[in-house]
DNA sequence: ATGGCTCGTGTAACGAGA
């Protein structure tokens, strides 16, 4: 079973991206970000003639999160119970036994900025509210767009990027926090090119250049740790015309 | 030194992303 994740930066632009993508690749849940629509003008009727179930939680303008699914969805929940939330970006569902939670966790902007005790905050809680639903199971997967690379290896320039928002102390013990309830990063199970990244940025030629950061996470329970052999960013559909400025990570699972 | 690009909105710039 293949599991994955990618922020598409708008659905309405990247659909065809994402259609090909899963052509090309046989993935069985994959959980997407920043689709940016409102629930009405979600494609639904695209990603089923696909072959795929789907599950969203959108909004106008920003955030957005949906699970696509080979196999049937089911005990859907919308955002984090223990965090009221105008924003949508978080969507968890049980496909074959896993829980499956999507995150799109909040950029931050910046220290100074009102959105980053946000971020804090709202990582906190979910931090909380994942330590209840992994109580219940056993096969948890939480993956997304976290917003934080969660160490210097992850960072193409540490020394540039160092004190900012996505790589500061208190986001990175927030992350820690939620890897401490007995999850763990399933792109460092496995021995990986230095200077791997899932994201870049659209300017300065970021992508050729390879300045990019590891923001993208796909964080397994133990059961699911030790199911898991492989774990992959895949940089093909950065390459593509008009990419969005994540690229997927995917992990596979043994039955 | 600054901003660089790509989204949505809405039809011009501007906010937000990271």
């Amino acid at each position: 079973m293949k599991i994955a994740t990618w922020n598409v930066n708008s659905l309405k632009v990247r659909l065809p991206q994402v259609l090909q993508w899963l052509a090309n690749n046989p993935i069985d849940i994959l959980c997407l970000q920043e689709t940016k629509l409102t629930d009405d003008k979600f494609p639904l009727a695209e990603i089923n003639a696909a072959g795929y179930h789907v599950v969203f939680s959108g909004q106008k303008t920003y955030n957005g999160v949906a699970i696509l699914a080979r196999t049937a969805i089911s005990d859907v929940v919308k955002n984090n119970p223990l965090f009221p939330d105008e924003q949508q970006r978080i969507i968890a569902a049980t496909i074959n036994g896993v829980r499956v939670v999507c995150v799109y966790v909040p950029n931050g902007q910046a220290l100074d900025s009102d959105k980053y005790p946000y971020k804090l905050s709202w990582l906190a809680s979910l931090r909380e509210w994942v330590a209840q639903e992994m109580q219940t199971h056993s096969k948890f997967a939480i993956l997304g767009d976290y917003n934080i690379a969660p160490k210097d290896e992850d960072v193409h320039d540490p020394v540039a990027w160092e004190g900012q928002v996505l790589v500061s102390e208190p986001e990175r013990s927030a992350l820690q926090n939620l890897l401490d309830l007995g999850l763990h990063d399933a792109f460092r199970l496995f021995e990986q090119a230095p200077k791997s990244y899932s994201w870049w940025d659209y300017r300065q030629m970021g992508f050729r250049l390879n300045k990019g950061l590891r923001i993208d996470h796909i964080l397994l329970s133990n059961e699911l740790k030790a199911a898991c052999t492989a774990c992959e960013i895949d940089k093909l559909p950065r390459k593509w015309e008009q990419p969005s400025d994540h690229t997927p990570v995917v992990a596979t699972l043994a039955e």
